[in-house]
DNA sequence: TACCCCAGCTTATCCGGTTCAGCAACCGTC
DNA sequence: GACGGTTGCTGAACCGGATAAGCTGGGGTA
């Protein structure tokens, strides 16, 4: 391993990528010390206005741009970026319009505040925390969203133990001191097997989504009641893992039961879609002989025919909004819990007056 | 404006989040300088055994990670990161499943060496220039990866110019110096042709993609080509937006022309599933009146009915493969024009014989 | 015993910024 | 003309790691 240092014409070892300017190219080139570099950049007084005009021209020029890094560790800055853990197989992500949706919005408020989004994805809660950890000791970001908020779920402790920023994206509760931004999807529920029944349908049955989650629980509670409420006996609710295949079995096993349900309530619109392919497959008309909502309006539902009959929100708008609560808590205001609008029942062809 | 320091208990100002431990206090606890524990944490020679088992169970007990800051500052790291920068309207991003499979893809590969990803949505062309720039000079990210190749991209020479590792998501051609992982959508193309010449179509249009994509020229030369080969003279091509509003637009134009189609082929999932919704709002028959083939084959081409004849490829895998040759142009290894797996035809049941 | 070597540490320096404490030069003022 | 205040700048210290070089004590060797 003979290290001999030739044709490079520098003693110390280089990374293949060009020389970046730092604060000392445009110090020297200006004539100045960092330090009035640095006052002029930052628009700080201690320079005068010629002298500030220069050294801006000359950091344009050379593209000079800070280290974050050296920012970051003079304290004077944050690593401007947030993270965001994603803890399911990272081959369904690709199916649930749901994140994408969710990640544009947080882009769109990042973006006009030139923060970044730092992404990763791991396999279970467990991993999660680590991740938590090394970020808030890396200082590799300045807060955390948190997703698919279980039921008891160890990352609030964690995160707060860290009292790392965040903002969750679910509850109503179970969100200890954090902040968090929810909707009110037991209202949600209760409208739609409100207007079910006023179609005239009796036997009601509900796709759910994955059980630990909290809002699957909620949502299974608020249709529970409301179904006991307005009398319906009938009340299926089937718990799966937001998969087509599952939304498809299911549907199949529900449409083949002694007392099939004239209606069904879906988690998501993946399975909604599956949903309606099955019921087609053995011949029941939609909605007339079978009525199918589904939660989330994605493309999917306005696509297939006849369009779904669909909760709406809008996730970008929710996902913008989550952004910003965590922008605020990085400044420094107290964490809150926003309630964001509730999902709204988008009446389309896939919903009619029960068959009998 | 007093900004009386109460209450903290300390003169300087701190955030709110919680002091993190720095190499100095696993250093104090431990006994040692700050070096021993350096030499500890990173493998080195120079302490010996129990010594460092000491300083690894101090630093595990009070959850010390290494300032990423401080570490690329001393350039021992780098920022352990990469970035992706989608210019497309964020609204639209969540109906494309691709981008989504790709960064899931992508993410397993980083996920697996620690790496994370920062994403970056922008405007246009023009702005992810600037936003290469300010990675490269804050030193944000090690690499980037480029996607939605266009004809002539301005990107590629900025890209070189600041000689910050990149792979191209496209191609072939076009890339510069750059490494590069493409697919031969030209012979996908030639097959899908061939074989509904084979089922006895011989008035074939094609939905195409944004005319700017370089891949959209691409497969947009291969079908005119193969179709001047089998001589087929009816070969309409349109370009679009990818959205599901053009491609029912298109459709439905090309439907109601004279000598209308009977097979089209769809640049993506959204178009297709659009098409076939016009196809069957205006009472043809698919496939026995009208053949559809979707390029990306998602679950919307699995779930519609009938279930649309797609080109497949494994998008997931390909993002993982461009994110682990970039890591190896990190790492040092030449840039190299990687061939992954050519989309291929997988038949449903959206085409059959050419009815006349 | 004198010598050398090496394991096992420490001290000093550097990375690229920010920030605080000086420190000249210039101004007007009494 | 000595004084105080402002303006416009600089030197030095610091952030938290990595790293090169120096130091120390104990063991082996001649």
């Amino acid at each position: 391993m003979a290290a001999e240092s030739t044709g490079d014409g520098r003693g110390k070892r280089r990374r293949a990528t060009a020389r970046r300017p730092t604060i000392s190219d445009v110090a020297q080139r200006a004539g100045v010390s960092k330090v009035a570099v640095s006052y002029a950049l930052n628009g700080q007084p201690g320079v005068s206005d010629a002298t500030r005009r220069r050294i801006l021209a000359i950091a344009e020029e050379i593209g000079f741009s800070p280290s974050r890094a050296a920012r970051v560790l003079s304290g004077a800055a944050a690593a401007g970026a947030i993270g965001l853990v994603l803890s399911r197989p990272a081959r369904t992500l690709g199916i649930e319009p749901f994140f994408m949706e969710l990640i544009s919005g947080v882009e769109a408020t990042l973006s006009a505040r030139s923060y970044g989004l730092t992404l990763q994805m791991t396999t279970g809660p467990a991993d999660e925390a680590v991740v938590y950890r090394r970020w808030w000791g890396e200082r590799r970001v300045d807060g955390v969203l948190i997703c698919d908020l279980r039921v008891d779920d160890p990352r609030i402790a964690e995160i707060e133990k860290l009292s790392l920023p965040a903002v969750v994206i679910g509850g109503p509760g179970q969100t200890g001191n954090l902040a968090s931004i929810w909707s009110d999807d037991a209202a949600a529920v209760v409208e739609t097997v409100e207007y079910l029944y006023a179609l005239g349908h009796r036997v009601i049955a509900r796709v759910g989504g994955v059980p630990e989650f909290l809002h699957t629980r909620i949502r299974a509670d608020a249709f529970a009641q409301v179904c006991a409420r307005l009398g319906i006996a009938e009340a299926t609710s089937v718990d799966s893992d937001y998969s087509g295949e599952e939304g498809a079995r299911i549907t199949r096993r529900l449409l083949s039961s002694r007392n099939r349900p004239t209606a069904i309530i879906y988690d998501n619109d993946v399975m909604a879609v599956a949903g309606l392919g099955v019921a087609q497959e053995m011949g029941l008309r939609v909605p007339a002989d079978l009525s199918l909502v589904a939660w989330d309006d994605s493309v999917l539902c306005r696509l297939v025919h006849p369009a779904l009959t669909a909760l709406q929100r809008d996730i970008p708008a929710h996902g913008a909004r989550a952004a910003s609560m965590l922008l605020d808590i990085i400044d420094g205001h107290p964490p809150s819990a926003v309630q964001d609008a509730t999902a709204r029942l988008a009446p389309r062809s896939s919903t009619a007056r029960a068959p009998w």
